[in-house]
DNA sequence: CATGGGATTGACT
DNA sequence: GTCAATCCCATGC
């Protein structure tokens, strides 16, 4: 059971935070949505900036579609596509929190500690085997899925700060972490460690 | 067609 | 804190 059309059609400023506590499934491994940052054409940062092109066409498709692209070369990163089809539009997935199949991330990963596995939006697609060819792929009919909050995360709180590893429209507080998890990605935005200590 | 710059990570000083 | 790895793609000549 994955979440609908309509949860992605939304403004991308409430779906980023809306997916934090959802869960990002390929497979047998699974994780919980801790971090995410929204990306909208209307500002630099986003890759929907330039126009439609060969590049940003997934970002101009329709909700629930995901966009992966490659990263300095070396990383994949995963995006769930949001507003109407025709508006560039997106959700980076920056973090999760391991939930099914720990053991097959940490051979994917080489690395033992929990907190390491899916604590950067690279992490993430590694441990989960998340590619380049899972570009415009939907996210409602898999391979990759995301699946709604289950009743733990159903009232997680969390706190907006900038968003990370950018150089333009660095000032947009666009990026949601949740409150209480260690493996929301460094450097934690302000009140993250006091609101997770209250 | 050449070039430069990343929505990052991990290893090392 | 610094830095290299590595490749896709937008841009400009």
């Amino acid at each position: 059971m994955a979440l609908s059309a309509d949860f992605y059609a939304r403004p991308v400023l409430e779906v980023a935070p809306d997916l934090l506590g959802c869960v990002v499934r390929h497979g047998e491994t699974s994780g919980v949505i801790v971090e995410t940052e929204a990306y909208h054409l209307s500002e630099p940062a986003c890759h929907a900036y330039v126009g439609l092109t060969e590049r940003t066409e997934p970002l101009f498709g329709p909700p629930g579609m995901a966009y992966v692209y490659r990263s300095y070369g070396i990383h994949a990163l995963l995006n769930a596509v949001c507003e109407p089809e025709g508006v560039g539009a997106a959700v980076l997935i920056r973090a999760l929190e391991p939930l099914d199949g720990v053991e097959r991330m940490r051979g994917r990963r080489g690395l033992d500690r929990l907190d390491d596995l899916c604590s950067g939006p690279g992490k993430l697609t590694q441990a989960l085997d998340v590619e380049l060819h899972h570009n415009r792929g939907s996210l409602r009919d898999g391979p990759v899925v995301i699946e709604p909050r289950p009743e733990a995360w159903r009232d997680v709180r969390w706190v907006a700060g900038p968003r990370i590893g950018i150089t333009k429209a660095v000032e947009l507080p666009w990026r949601f972490c949740a409150v209480g998890s260690r493996s929301v990605s460094k450097p934690w935005p302000p009140g993250l460690r006091e609101l997770a200590a209250a």
